[in-house]
RNA sequence: CGGGGUGUGGCCUAAUUGGUAAGGCGUCUGGUUUGGGACCAGAAGACUGCAGGUUCAAGUCCUGUCACCCCGACCA
């Protein structure tokens, strides 16, 4: 990509209302732009990153049996009574023709759970998952923090189904255990721990995946050994760690960045979603429901990965892997440069190509420091007279000469 | 939703006890410059969030309203 043809720019200044690390340097980076209170325009570098997050919770659940499906944003209000949700707080209420009474979804089950029911009948057909990506509408009394809690969000939402508990159970570990590899592959592993939290009405605890940073809006109490937390808001019941048993626990601050929960029958019994048994008598059915928010993790990772100067985005969700910048004003560096590209982005790799903008070195560099890829090239002059690139990682201080030759 | 704060060209800011909007960034033109956010000259761009009110005169004071940010509450 060249970055003269990319649409958004950087910029040196943000508003000052912006306090938030994640929104300062999304928006400056011209990955993001922000709407409204809560709600963001993704631009070309920031859908490249919220993809690229999306891809590796896709291969993930996917991997794990989950079916891939895209339901609505809209739903009849109805739904909702039919559960109880109606009167929720967080729910946007719209109108259709007529004074027909929409919601936007925060949420999918009354939508995911009489979808399924239409297309499943016996425990033969269980378990089954499905899940998809994408926005989330919830009227948050306040957003805040950027791009980690807005009004409108996207989020991959797992649901999973079964003709019993244990075969829930033995979903529900293989689910979190699917959880952990996205963390790790995202690069969050290390400092991402399972976290019990409130189950709220449907279960004794749920599970989240609680990022530990300065920012998050959770307090979490956890073992240093097992890495297994206890969310504040259940310490009470809970006070030495529910895996080891060790009282020794550590708080930090943790960024909720995933959250999985045993519904039970809470939904199921609300749309009489039932299956006929190998007796033919009927069975409950058991579900479970799975969430991670991409877009809240973008906003983690920036939180997490950044220095004074902007972002240092891991690999495997960088926008682009190669910051190539040509700096000069000859027309043989550019066409060098320009060769260089070619080669690079043929051999398969994502190159940013800065090529020619009528700005100086420093500017360039200052860019490529915001923007934050993973591997900086330099094409010079100087660079060239050895016939080599300059490369440097963005998260290290030394550069080094590498022969054209052996780039690609 | 309670408390606090802030709204001024596209962006960031300034404007004394009220006196008729200034600078920087960015953009455009021309020239110089080119390995860490360069420089010179010129240009375009604002009924100061919105609606009222006080006043000879309001960016500035008052009332209302909307928006945004922070703290708290909330958070399947």
């Amino acid at each position: 990509m060249y970055y003269s043809k990319l649409f958004g720019k950087t910029s040196k200044t943000v508003s000052a209302d912006e306090e938030s690390v994640n929104a300062q340097f999304l928006i400056r980076g011209g990955f993001v732009s922000k709407q409204m209170a809560g709600v963001y325009n993704y631009l070309p570098l920031g859908l490249r990153v919220l993809t690229k997050i999306q891809n590796i919770v896709r291969e993930e659940m996917t991997a794990i049996g989950g079916s891939e499906i895209l339901m609505p944003s809209l739903t009849q209000e109805e739904s909702y009574k039919t559960t109880g949700r109606d009167t929720m707080d967080v729910l946007f209420h719209t109108e259709g023709p007529g004074g027909a009474k929409y919601v936007l979804n925060p949420t999918h089950e009354e939508v995911v759970t009489p979808l399924v029911q239409k297309y499943t009948f016996s425990y033969q057909d269980l378990p089954l998952s499905v899940f998809q990506i994408q926005n989330k509408y919830r009227n948050e009394p306040r957003a805040k923090s950027g791009i980690l809690r807005g009004r409108e969000f996207n989020m991959k939402d797992l649901y999973s189904f079964h003709a019993n508990e244990e075969s829930l159970n033995e979903f529900y570990e293989v689910a979190k255990k699917a959880y952990h590899k996205v963390y790790t592959r995202l690069g969050l592993g290390d400092i991402t721990v399972l976290t019990y939290a409130s189950g709220g009405a449907f279960s004794r605890y749920s599970h989240e995946f609680q990022t530990l940073n300065e920012v998050g809006e959770d307090t979490v109490y956890f073992c240093e050994e097992c890495r297994v937390g206890i969310n504040k808001e259940i310490i009470a019941d809970q006070n030495s760690c529910p895996e080891c048993g060790n009282m020794d626990l550590v708080q930090k601050n943790g960024i909720e960045v995933g959250n999985i929960f045993k519904l039970g029958q809470k939904f199921s019994s609300a749309f009489g979603f039932k299956v006929l048994d190998a007796e033919g008598k009927e069975l409950p059915v058991e579900m479970g429901c799975y969430g991670i928010g991409p877009s809240r993790v973008m906003g983690t990772l920036v939180e997490v990965f950044h220095d004074e100067k902007g972002i240092i985005w891991p690999e495997a969700v960088a926008p682009f892997k190669y910051h190539l910048l040509a700096l000069g004003r000859e027309d043989e560096t550019f066409a060098e440069a320009e060769k260089i590209y070619k080669n690079l982005v043929a051999s398969g790799a994502e190159v940013l190509f800065d090529d020619r903008r009528d700005v100086t070195a420093g500017v360039k560099f200052a860019d490529a420091d915001l923007i934050g890829l993973p591997v900086r090239l330099i094409v010079s002059k100087k660079t060239l007279d050895q016939q080599s690139v300059e490369m440097k990682k963005r998260n290290e201080a030394e550069s080094k000469l590498v022969p054209i030759a052996d780039l690609v």
